[in-house]
DNA sequence: GTCCTTCTATACGGTAGCGTATGGAAACAG
DNA sequence: CTGTTTCCATACGCTACCGTATAGAAGGAC
């Protein structure tokens, strides 16, 4: 087995990168065989074409932003409100996934398969969270609709470009989410 | 003054149609040109390029989801909750509104002019939704937080795709709501 | 009818990207 | 050193779309 020069894994990274900064449609081979230094040559051998790469950039997603997150928040402990508030932070602060999530957020709406996909990680992550409320939250529905709020919240932060007059964006966030927690 | 045959306003709505279904790489001249029964002829005789078609289109969707929707809801009376919702029924009922919206939404996040008309109609909503919550609410922070988490909300709707359990998305929307209108 | 404005068809040159084919280079195995 | 596997460069044909140029049709003004 020969050394692996630009394996698999880095087009992935740089197509997830090119995800994350302009949609799926900025996903084009040439220039990012041209991003990692070389030319389309070598893609054609790790992948049967561009929508194979999709595909895989799909499959990494939906593992980094699901178990490898939970795991994290799990290993370090703490109360429920605290693991809520990390998980959120984990998946949605920009180191990254954060703009991967909401380009696949949006691409979801034209595709099926990737709706699906996204559907099996938000449901993932809205069980996870809804385990988290239910532990200092009994009525049921309470549980469902702050659950719902929340991760609206944290979506909304992002997709939403309102001002908040004199007050900052942290400190409404702070103010929503201390009254989601209540 | 000759007739218009196809007229600035049918290209600018077929390119809403467009960005709607597809995003803003979907907006592409001579398709819609296809789709309104012509060639681009007609096209460079009204607009200089492709980039001046967008921003007529973003004019257009500016007026649409602002001031004539605020004048719709308020000419048809009723409380502040009832506004409320009517609002965001408005807007974000799938119309033909919502979709343009979302899209433009993620749009936003790579184009900055895109982001700062983005920021101005999102402020102006958010500034009469504070209006709306501050009638039956009188603390100030509350107020901020029950917005920010309504306009959320309205966004998570259409955004997230998890599953709810046993329960329907319009019954946690619902549980959701009646949790910021108590 | 004649002119003028408004729009449209058509043809053109140019760029960007897809996927394929093929000949190699580079690493490793023995 | 030889052979094999793994990756890469290059060249090709193809499609889609941009923006321009130009000739002309079709509606209104008179």
């Amino acid at each position: 087995m020969a050394l692996t020069r630009t394996p698999r894994r880095e087009w992935i990274d740089e197509g997830l990168r090119a995800l994350a900064a302009g949609g799926p449609d900025a996903v084009r081979i040439e220039p990012l065989a041209q991003a990692l230094g070389v030319t389309k040559g070598g893609f054609y051998w790790h992948f049967d074409d561009r929508r194979a790469l999709l595909d895989e950039m799909l499959d990494t997603w939906e593992r980094r932003s699901t178990d490898e997150v939970i795991e994290r928040v799990e290993s370090e402990g703490g109360d429920a409100r605290a693991k809520a508030r990390r998980a959120g932070a984990l998946t949605f602060s920009s180191d990254g996934l954060l703009a991967i999530d909401l380009a696949v957020r949006d691409w979801s709406r034209r595709e099926q398969t990737v709706a699906d996909r996204l559907r099996r990680v938000d449901s993932r992550r809205m069980d996870y969270l809804r385990s988290l409320f239910g532990t200092f939250c009994t009525d049921e529905e309470d549980v469902e609709a702050r659950c719902m709020l929340a991760f609206s919240l944290a979506i909304g932060n992002h997709f939403i470009a309102a001002d908040h007059g004199a007050r900052s964006r942290a400190d409404v966030l702070e103010l929503a989410l201390r009254r989601l927690e209540a």
